[in-house]
RNA sequence: GCGAGGGUGGCGGAAUUGGCAUACGCGCUGGAUUUAGGAUCCAGUCCUUAACCGGAUGGGGGUUCAACUCCCCCCUCUCGCACCA
């Protein structure tokens, strides 16, 4: 043990615990207790979201990897076929951040972190299947990255374009949509840039749909991921309305929800992004001011334009544009406000019923019409309002639809505009394509050919994988691909012409690599495929999915869409990678959130020599229930701590009295009787927690029955010897190096506990023989009376009645009625008192 | 602004889903043991009260024999999205 340096001494484990716990992670390492039984009969996944090396692992870590393990555990002695795997997402920039400080390459670092968390969970006991390990950095996975974007490919999911995208100027690539937080690098809190650069995409949105439409079937999954989901694809129903450039009469696609309010229309407003924005008063008076509005808008930093929501700004563009139903002429604009990415770009404002629109008008004295009115309030002039009115009305100073309600409007006017050939019903969605280029060292290059002669070539499948070259000088970005400066990499032929070609310079998001993790684990050695439908059959969909809820919006969608893409390729059989699906809060210390690239956290590989891993376990699994936050205190090890020892001192106090016989139930003497029914309640009560996720409520019901245990008088009993034995099986996923040393201790000849049946409760034992019945009189309590179970209502209620504890409130008033809630409580309602 | 989820002792948290509020643990108080500290064991610990009574689950109202739980209004915290037309 390690010695105090000059701390109070803390509650401290009593027993030689790490003589224990490496006895026994020996043990399961060599029986190969949790290798994968490769023809399941009764199939059950547990995954966790695999690590990403990105320092020393903490107890953050931890919880997620604690509580698939007592899953598994938990399911592997109810006697599933548990598949319960590990691996590294090994590519990504804090190993390349850490080869540019350190001088040495990525793969050093990386390494030394999978070696260093390895060893951590094996210190923590976690029972995974090491055989299946993958690690996300070795060709042997990235290949398969490879093949799979080939395939996506050819399908036309993956495609390049040009696109105004998110580009992180301190780590010097290009993001996705779902890795820029509040304009904000998700990785280095970096503010976000917007570039014009030709990149690789995956059409996501191709399967928008079905993905919004799985989540009604992810019943099994937190409220509040499912939401998120849900408004990060963003569906919105809507009309496409042709507007027409009043000079040439080109056409001026916009997309809105609000056809009933197109009477309205007063002005159009452009994204600075857009395509016609580039042209629109080229050649003309405006030109120069709206060149400079342009790049002015374009160049400002993602945060700037978040935080002037509100204060909008926009110039003329000396334009004018014609509504295909009033055919109104009406100024364009471009405006900041205006979202490049969403719909075509470019909306039709209607400042009477959009605060934005209104806003913009105001300040720029663009006229305000009223074309809805709210049925409460009276007609006002345009010019005394004070906000847009934005909610349903009567359609007013709209020619044929005038006294229309505006929600039925909006099916009118679609119809209309439909049959004049200026209108079509569109679906936009939020969500946008995946953007996967990146322009950084350390990830899975992408296999593509650029040829002069045959232009883009995707590189033959029997040659993959494209090796990610080692001879690189120089990691750090400068703008532009690392790879690109690697000559003996970027110089081939092309696999079509045989001609000089250049290859891709860049390498894919590695939340590529996450999103098909799971299959892989199911076939982790295949040379010839990603893996076997057949295998990915027998395992799919997972199980029990644990993991951040940081990842609701980011990889969670990426591995729904991979899930989704790679059935409609045929490579599987589902279309949801997990039905059930748990988010584990962030674990802090004094407030702080863990965190290994801060340097905040309790350690594994400090914590666990000092106090075991039972412990450790104990610690993150009673805290809390799992989808809530917790803060790691000394006082949360202190009682877990205390409990181990209380275990550990009722079982030395015992010796020879552990038994596995049920005893006989017909000769049980009273006390003898009750402990056997406690003791079934514990069993009933652990495994419905087990099976619904609440770890701490289990942990509590083991220490009352602990305690139950201690108070009892009869040590020979064999009720006490029996329930001795019931216990080490009750505690096994939770303290499994404990219920180990406890199991072998009493049967010496036997294999693990592990291979012995998790306890069932005896249902004919599950309640007391008489029961405690609470009496209220007038809805307050004020006795208890005990009866036999047995009694039926007449028989509970009248001794109710008689109960000493009701008499005074009694007295001297007629009782109205008496309520029984059978086998709950006892209600007897008095009479009004006149007073 | 929109959306989701919370608010229960000094603290972390329970409460069979409308039926004994505060399980379990920490802390605290007293006692036993100990040279002493630590550890351990026993008793107690929501507030108020000598006790009974009374009061208490963010605040206010409602439904009900009965509300932490259901309904309405308000306050507050956390998270997500954020000018999405």
């Amino acid at each position: 043990m390690t010695a105090d340096k000059g701390q109070a001494e803390r509650t401290r484990v009593v027993y030689a615990v790490r003589e224990i716990e490496e006895r026994w992670q020996d043990y399961w390492e060599k029986q190969g207790i949790f290798r994968t039984n490769p023809d399941p009969k009764r199939k059950f996944y547990v995954l966790v979201m695999f690590f990403y090396p990105s320092g020393d692992v903490h107890m953050g870590h931890c919880r997620n990897y604690v509580i698939g393990d007592v899953l598994c555990r938990f399911r592997k002695m109810q006697g599933f076929d548990v598949l319960h795997p590990f691996g590294w997402d090994a590519f990504g920039l804090p190993a390349e951040n850490a080869a540019i400080a350190h001088g040495n390459h990525p793969s050093y670092w990386t390494f030394d972190s999978i070696k260093t968390a390895r060893q951590s969970l094996k210190l923590l006991g976690i029972g995974y299947d090491w055989d299946r390990e993958v690690t996300t950095c070795l060709p042997e996975y990235y290949r398969w990255n490879q093949w799979l974007f080939i395939k996506l490919y050819e399908r036309g999911l993956a495609y390049r374009k040009e696109a105004s995208v998110n580009w992180c100027p301190n780590c010097q690539t290009v993001l996705a949509n779902e890795q820029v937080k509040e304009g904000i690098c998700y990785r280095c809190k970096a503010t976000v840039e917007k570039r014009k650069l030709t990149q690789w995409f995956l059409r996501i949105t191709q399967y928008a749909q079905e993905m919004l439409d799985g989540i009604d079937k992810l019943d099994k999954w937190p409220e509040n991921v499912r939401t998120m989901q849900r408004h990060w694809i963003g569906r919105s129903d809507g009309v496409e309305v042709d507007f027409t450039l009043a000079e040439t009469g080109e056409k001026i696609p916009v997309f809105t929800t609000r056809p009933d309010t197109l009477y309205g229309v007063t002005f159009m407003a452009l994204a600075p992004e857009s395509v016609l924005a580039e042209t629109i008063a080229r050649g003309t008076e405006h030109e120069k001011a709206v060149e400079e509005f342009r790049k002015r808008i374009i160049l400002r930093p993602e945060i700037e334009r978040l935080a002037a929501t509100g204060d909008k700004e926009g110039i003329f563009t000396g334009k004018y544009a014609v509504n295909p139903l009033t055919r109104d002429r009406v100024p364009i604009y471009l405006a900041d406000f205006v979202v490049a990415a969403y719909g075509t770009g470019m909306v039709m404002a209607v400042p009477g019923h959009d605060q934005r629109d209104f806003e913009f008008a105001r300040k720029y004295r663009i006229p305000i019409k009223v074309v809805i009115r709210s049925p409460k309030s009276e007609v006002r002039s345009p010019n005394d309002l004070t906000e847009a009115y934005t909610d349903v009305g009567v359609m007013v100073n709209s020619g044929p639809f005038d006294g229309t309600r505006s929600d039925e409007g909006i099916e009118k006017v679609i119809a209309h505009l439909e049959q004049q050939g200026s209108g079509r019903r569109v679906v936009n969605y939020r969500l946008k394509d995946w953007l996967v280029s990146r322009q950084r060292y350390w990830g899975t290059p992408i296999p593509m050919v650029h040829c002069p002669n045959c232009g883009v070539v995707p590189v033959p499948l029997d040659q993959l994988p494209v090796l990610l070259p080692e001879d690189v000088k120089d990691y750090k970005p400068r703008g532009k691909s690392v790879l690109e400066g690697v000559e003996s990499f970027i110089n081939t032929t092309c696999p079509v012409c045989g001609g000089p070609a250049r290859r891709d310079p860049d390498t894919m998001d590695t939340f590529v690599d996450s999103s098909w993790y799971h299959l892989r684990y199911t076939d982790a050695h295949n040379t010839d495929l990603p893996f076997r439908k057949s295998e990915a059959d027998k395992w799919l969909p997972i199980d029990e999915y644990i993991g951040g809820i940081e990842h609701a919006t980011g990889h969670l969608i990426f591995f729904r869409f991979f899930t989704r893409a790679l059935s409609d390729l045929g490579m599987l059989s589902v279309e949801e990678p997990c039905l059930k699906l748990h988010t584990q809060g962030m674990v802090s210390l004094n407030g702080v959130t863990m965190s290994s690239s801060k340097r905040v956290g309790v350690w594994v590989g400090e914590f666990v020599p000092e106090h075991g891993a039972d412990v450790g376990r104990l610690a993150v699994l009673f805290a809390a229930p799992p989808e809530k936050g917790m803060d790691w205190t000394d006082d949360l090890v202190t009682g877990v701590t205390r409990f181990v020892n209380r275990l550990w001192r009722l079982y030395e106090d015992n010796p020879g009295r552990v038994q596995f016989e049920r005893p006989d139930t017909g000769r049980m003497t009273a006390d003898e009787q009750k402990l056997y029914i406690r003791l079934n309640q514990t069993i009933a009560k652990t495994v419905a927690d087990c099976e619904g996720f609440q770890f701490n409520t289990a942990i509590a019901a083991q220490m009352e029955f602990l305690n139950d245990l201690a108070a009892f008088g009869d040590r020979d009993s064999a009720v006490f010897k029996f329930a001795l034995g019931q216990l080490i099986h009750l505690l096994a996923p939770f303290t499994p190096h404990l219920a180990e040393e406890l199991w072998h201790r009493a049967r010496p000849d036997a294999g693990s506990v592990f291979a012995e049946r998790f306890p069932e409760a005896d249902a004919k034992f599950l309640l007391f023989d008489e029961m405690v019945i609470p009496v209220q009189v007038d809805g307050k309590l004020r006795d208890r009376v005990s009866v036999p179970r047995t009694a039926g209502e007449e028989e509970v209620k009248a001794a109710a009645l008689r109960s000493p504890g009701i008499e005074a409130f009694l007295a001297g008033r007629a009782v109205a009625k008496v309520v029984y809630v059978k086998g709950r409580v006892v209600n007897v309602v008095m009479t009004k008192e006149t007073q």
